[in-house]
DNA sequence: TGGTTTCCTTGACATAGGTCAAGTTTTTAC
DNA sequence: GTAAAAACTTGACCTATGTCAAGGAAACCA
């Protein structure tokens, strides 16, 4: 428990509460156990509340009719999600699935509502968690519409250079299919891309270490 | 200013409130008149506040190095837009510009700020504007990824007709390449996608009149 | 460690939809 | 009301990327 309450106190959400405000959330919440593939919710379900996640990864995902996905999200530790139906109360929107073993913290709606509002710094600070929210949907729109696969791969290496601070040499998170499926393409199409992008001198790749040779051409993208 | 209170009183974003608190938003708030095609704010304009539409449409939109241009949103009067940085502080994540002549209501920031601490009934109403806004983000990257241009349009047709409450006609409210911008797509594109739908029955467009013939087909996209 | 399952890569192929260009129609403005 | 501008349509063409299929590599499990 001390390990939740840490993550707790770490996140956007709940930064700059106090010891006692912190004691007060943790004690609504319920730590649950997920597996690998375990899906927390799916698209339509009623929310009843929403989620935390402690260890591991989960993508936030919606299905085609044939089956495609495309992934929204990918959150990890001390990050909130499902949240969105939690203020309009309409069912959750996609659907949340585990990428591993991991931990999520459960924030019952009601119970979570009332602290809302009797604490509104947590209001204000899940307004600017949602509004970074709006701006990465606003980018991912604008990717998938403006660019081509090429591009949103490019925008993702250098954005996963900035997050592990390294601009040389980069490891992915996740599979290349979960890859492809957060790109908004097929793991087939990425894979050629790879390929080519190699070919061409611009990245060298070996499993998931990715080493980023041409900046500029990169960022041409 | 009658008409701005009125609109103001009838927002989502300000529903619930008293008199006096109406008084008191109106009271921060500056009217500007806009004319077609007028930019409200640029991407990476620092945002200095929101704004309200009080009368005409506004377009927020990306654009791609070569030109082209991808709607995320069409607001109407009573509509905030550009409130995302007032929650994080950094710059209008895309371009807004005005469809028609209109008037836009603006809310300086540091006002507005100080308005949301002292009535947490605007931070909640916030809170859910802000949710609709990522569950219409979440369903245009759907539609974007996973649908092809004759699904996109056919959801939008049938959207149209629950707004315009009929499911036998609607009319485009805005300009077909608008409309394909909207749906991220190209005025061609989608003109052949129109051509085609009629001749195959399923609807008759004449002008930005569209009237449905055969409903089961529209849904099945 | 060996075997099985999952993941990744590559080839062949089909096609949705983008681009360029040339009308045509509609709207706008004087 | 007419001319100019804007919006829309249609044709020809091309390419990015999706699909299906099969082989290879890597990860996982007992």
């Amino acid at each position: 428990m001390k390990n939740t309450e840490n993550i707790i106190a770490k996140s956007l959400l709940f930064a700059g509460l106090s010891e006692k405000q912190l004691a007060e959330i943790a004690n609504i919440t319920v730590v649950k156990d997920v597996g690998k593939e375990d899906t927390v919710f799916f698209e339509g379900d009623e929310a009843v509340g929403f989620y935390m996640m402690l260890e591991g990864k989960i993508k936030i995902f919606k299905t085609s009719f044939e089956g495609r996905e495309q992934i929204l999200h990918i959150y990890g530790p001390g990050e909130p999600f499902g949240e969105v139906p939690v203020f309009h109360g309409r069912p959750y929107p996609a659907n949340a699935m585990s990428l591993g073993k991991g931990k999520v913290l459960f924030f019952p709606r009601k119970e979570f509502v009332n602290l809302v509002h009797a604490t509104p710094s947590i209001a204000l600070n899940m307004l600017a968690m949602l509004s970074m929210r709006l701006r990465q949907f606003a980018t991912q729109i604008e990717h998938l519409s403006l660019k081509e696969v090429p591009g949103r791969l490019a925008s993702h290496l250098l954005y996963l250079g900035e997050e592990q601070g390294s601009s040389e040499q980069v490891t992915l998170d996740i599979p290349k299919g979960q890859l492809a499926s957060l790109l908004g393409t097929t793991p087939e199409t990425l894979s050629r891309i790879f390929a080519r992008m190699s070919e061409d001198g611009i990245i060298r790749v070996s499993g998931r270490k990715i080493e980023m040779l041409d900046l500029d051409r990169l960022l041409e993208f």
